[in-house]
DNA sequence: GGTTCTAGAACC
DNA sequence: GGTTCTAGAACC
């Protein structure tokens, strides 16, 4: 293995401690070169782990390997045999194999706060949200006033132009009958535009 | 202790390790009596946890003490002295005292999936919140769109209403010259009720 | 990045 | 509720 590589120190001596024949007695490779066995692990943790670390855990260890992404190898029970209690505890990870160190730079430790810093956001979202809610909910409520104001004002004016256009028609009756002729123009001097004539191509929806 | 009492499996059966004297050497109540120590470790693990429980790891003794409630007691190094690595660790709980089986009744198992669900329920309210939120911004923009409406239409009877007015009184001029006398009454025979007197007591604020 | 204590989650 | 494997978090 290249010393100068980018592979921390946790994996490198673990490759070290697996690969060495001196403690092959405690750790080693599995049969198939994809895993490595931990045979007596009181004596590997009190006399073997203080060599290369500092302590004497199996507990820390197993928080390394796991860290790592190394996976405990079940030992599945094929049928009625009981699992041995005191057999060797077995870890793989599928960059960590016999004869391929090249493999190693692959495992990567994984990084922490993913998950807490997620929910603080969430949290902060949520937070965001609600006051974005109440708000969007206040200004609703006074459209919401403002839009039957309107539309009473709306029906008020038409019925006050239903009411003009008609003493116009009668306006217009009578005059005509006494001038003869109608009067059309406003002060303008224009023809008036009626309303039904500004929307006849819009469709008017019901309040 | 009363055996028919409601103190979990664990916790009797902790307290009978610690109480029991032949047990002494390898785990037993501190000084104190406000803690409890394992001595020997290894073999506590390997030939004492077995007689109890059904594994011998201290990984798991330890699980359950903390799922209990139980904390490792520290030793804090007192300066230069570098604290013993293989020292006896130490456990302790409020209600875990010796000579008071009495208090082991308080000792409450943490219950789980508390944190899991509440992330759950946030989850949920978030959807739940964004669906909302979309909801109420799309009949935000529908009013909006009803609410210009209405304000155009408005505009527009306002204006024709002008318009018919000045109609209206020049049409009054006209009438008034010919006949002497104004004409007031709409087809109904009633007078009409102009806008500008249904809104006097109410303030239309712009839109 | 390493070590330690505690907790989550799955399985029994 | 007990056991096991893995992860979170704090501290170094």
């Amino acid at each position: 293995m290249k010393h100068n590589s980018n592979v921390p120190a946790f994996l490198a001596k673990l490759w070290t401690l697996v690969e060495d024949a001196d403690t092959n007695e405690f750790i080693c490779w599995s049969q198939e070169g994809n895993s490595f066995l931990v045979l007596d692990e009181q004596h590997f943790a009190k006399e073997i782990l203080p060599k290369f670390f500092k302590h004497n855990n199996m507990a820390s260890f197993i928080r390394q390997l796991n860290m790592y992404g190394f996976r405990k190898v079940m030992h599945i029970d094929t049928g009625i045999v009981k699992q041995e209690k005191d057999g060797p505890v077995e870890f793989q990870h599928p960059y960590f194999k016999h004869g391929q160190d090249n493999l190693l730079e692959n495992i990567k430790r994984k990084v922490s706060n993913t998950r807490p810093e997620d929910n603080k956001i969430r949290q902060e979202d949520l937070s965001q949200i609600l006051a974005s809610v109440h708000s969007v909910h206040s200004k609703q409520e006074s459209i919401d006033l403002r839009l039957g104001t309107l539309k009473r004002e709306n029906e008020a004016l038409w019925r006050e132009i239903s009411d003009l256009r008609q003493i116009h028609a009668h306006q217009q009756q009578l005059i005509k009958k006494v001038s003869g002729e109608p009067i059309l123009m406003n002060s303008n001097g224009k023809k008036p535009k009626y309303i039904h004539q500004i929307y006849d191509d819009k469709a008017i929806c019901a309040v």
